[in-house]
DNA sequence: GCAAAGTTGGAATGTCAATTCCAACTTGGG
DNA sequence: CCCAAGTTGGAATTGACATTCCAACTTTGC
């Protein structure tokens, strides 16, 4: 009766333990090449040697390189949330906020500065051309914002952050200073201008405390 | 006497006329579709489909794809920082600095916040691959924040910013607002983001003042 | 234990991109 | 006016890449 306009997604199909377990090595593989190379800049080649993996398997899996990238947000999103909790759950206190930045800028130091942000690396490549990839993205970073916001709500709630403090619009100014702050410090290869970034909004975060 | 190793750069040819003027027409069509699609989504053919030239032109005038490239970059770092004058250079005031954002959050929303920045979507892009590419980067980025710095730095001699304000670091934290501000508003189609990333740090300026 | 479903390898296909070549044409200076 | 240098068109080359195919192999549910 209903035609169906948009079959597109990929009927999930049962996957064997060691399907799974391919499938998995694809996307990190996947997910690796692309933080250093961008999405456009990995050919399903260049995957195929690093998983270890045919042809087959990647397109078996993920039907085009597009599911593949998609897939690969959905990955990068997951696991940078992971990496940063339980920090980024509990960032209610201006403390709590600089340890959580100040991890970030190490990470970055780490290594050497070169890479952004694994998230916003791929959002500012993929925003533009690819609808169902901003979709993602757009909730990758709602994800990200929403424990910032989260605990900054909780300060307020408990009157240490002052009623006028726009909670939404500092978490989001926030995240903007994490992104903003790692591109600069990307190409300027020096964590200095992500610190100096971060700091100031959480200065400003911190003028809106109660006394 | 000196053995010159580094003899790469395209020895200043002399342009007649017209040549300076396909030269210009080919970094035009380059840059405007390098904006949209980035620099490795966009072809040779395309650039020569755009600027109505042939693919001899092109080499002739750039040598390969990354000379084109980064010809590309200083372009788009002159015509920015040009769009931007006269208020750029006279960031000394809370107002100006107002101004001057609002400005760019305008034109975001003109385009329907397609597209980020022109030379953070090239540095987020190029920051890794192209060592090149980064250094003029790096100088791109340079000759933004310094005006921005320039401008604290006025008010600050005046005595309306507290000596105590780092300028230097409160024009790189602009300059980040305003990069990852442009990223997320591009994700998320609303300038909303950019404008609350930018609001909080010139806020945090402003608390600076003096009185 | 067997058939259906899931996995895998590897070659084949078709497209398109970057770059090179060279011959022909135009312009500037003396 | 004439030559050297600058410009241009268009075809040819080479290589890579996304994707498809199909036959063979393995696992799972009954």
């Amino acid at each position: 009766m209903s035609a169906s306009v948009k079959a597109e997604e990929p009927k999930e199909q049962r996957l064997t333990k060691g399907g799974r377990k391919t499938r998995e090595r694809i996307i990190e593989a996947a997910a690796e090449l692309m933080f250093h190379r961008g999405a456009g800049g990995t050919s399903i080649p260049d995957i195929q040697a690093a998983a270890g993996v045919s042809a087959s398997q990647i397109y078996h899996y993920f039907g085009d390189k597009q599911g593949l990238v998609l897939a690969v947000i959905d990955h990068q999103t997951d696991t940078r949330l992971d990496q940063q909790r339980p920090l980024l759950d509990n960032l209610d206190s201006i403390e709590a906020l600089r340890e959580w930045c100040d991890r970030a800028g190490s990470r970055q130091d780490a290594r050497g500065c070169e890479g952004g942000c694994e998230i916003g690396s791929l959002a500012s490549e993929l925003a533009d051309g690819d609808q169902s990839a901003r979709t993602r993205l757009v909730s990758a970073f709602d994800r990200w914002e929403g424990p910032i916001r989260s605990g900054l709500a909780r300060m307020q709630e408990r009157g240490e952050l002052s009623e006028r403090a726009d909670t939404a619009a500092l978490a989001t100014a926030l995240l903007a200073a994490v992104q903003g702050g790692m591109l600069l410090s990307q190409v300027r290869r020096s964590s200095t201008a992500y610190r100096q970034a971060v700091s100031a909004v959480i200065d400003h975060i911190e003028s809106h405390l109660v006394r």
